[in-house]
DNA sequence: GTAAAATATATCGTACGCGATATATTTTTC
DNA sequence: GAAAAATATATCGCGTACGATATATTTTAC
């Protein structure tokens, strides 16, 4: 009977990560709706503000997105003036992105969101540094096999 | 000028949660595709493998989720032939998902999933185990969040 | 006992994610 | 150096997620 023991929620690796990463996002959402932002785009100016003007793939790669989610995800973004799209000369089939000033000055208001989110006070910092290198391992082979997969 | 280290996306707690989550549902998608489900259906089919015939609210405090995304993915597995879908008879406001002989069935072939899954030889068992107290915890914390905003 | 509040589910609109495919540009190969 | 392969981005279709809102039913208040 209890064979299916492993096929219950509660054994399963996957669900807290998947419930965990939508709960997070969530605590985002107020602060970056002041900014007028979503989380994904969030995420691009993470991106952008430690490197500016970089190809649609080289973001795509940092984020582990595929184009086909991080294209209209920037067209949005330009619309709502945060970003450019530029053509390379080199290489005309590259896509350079640009931070306009909008985009650029967002950073002033976001440098104050991390610390209005949960963390240092609720959880023990011992254990949140063991998290992070345990997610680090864990990110690095989740890669990987989608990389021999292919 | 590095007030702004707290924005680099490598300091962000928020970011491996979400690339883990969308990586581990990668893992899944091709032995659920055999079984012609998608990874949220999967959750669900969890659930009912637990406690068959409850309701919708009832799935989706489980997973967590809205029944504005529980609806029409339901209506999606019924028209897939794996559950249906009954009103209460005490309180018609309910309604109750119950599996079809299709949907049960699948719980035999699903049983294998979890072990052709990394996890038991890549991922050292301390670890695993440190980390789903940790999960437990952050999920239990950022639940509460959730209601006391309500 | 009826109006108001609460509850359960559904509907609508928007923004992801991603597999499959298309298009345009470069690089490679012979 | 032209055809073939590789690379970079875009387009399309489908299935989530979720805020806002609608609808139907039950419970609560007075």
């Amino acid at each position: 009977m209890d064979n299916y023991e492993v096929l219950k929620l509660d054994n399963q690796l996957c669900f807290p990560f998947y419930a965990i990463s939508r709960l997070i996002t969530k605590q985002y959402q107020p602060h970056l709706e002041e900014l007028g932002i979503t989380y994904p785009q969030y995420l691009v100016l993470l991106v952008l503000w430690e490197t500016d003007q970089i190809s649609v793939n080289t973001i795509a790669e940092k984020l582990i997105l595929k184009t086909n989610t991080i294209t209209p995800l920037l067209k949005r973004m330009e619309n709502a003036g945060l970003i450019k799209r530029l053509k390379s000369k080199e290489d005309e089939r590259k896509v350079y992105i640009h931070l306009t000033k909008k985009g650029l000055t967002l950073r002033e208001k976001a440098v104050c969101i991390p610390s209005k989110l949960i963390g240092s006070d609720e959880v023990d910092d011992k254990q949140m540094e063991m998290m992070k290198k345990f997610q680090q391992q864990l990110l690095t082979l989740l890669k990987a096999m989608q990389n021999t997969e292919e």
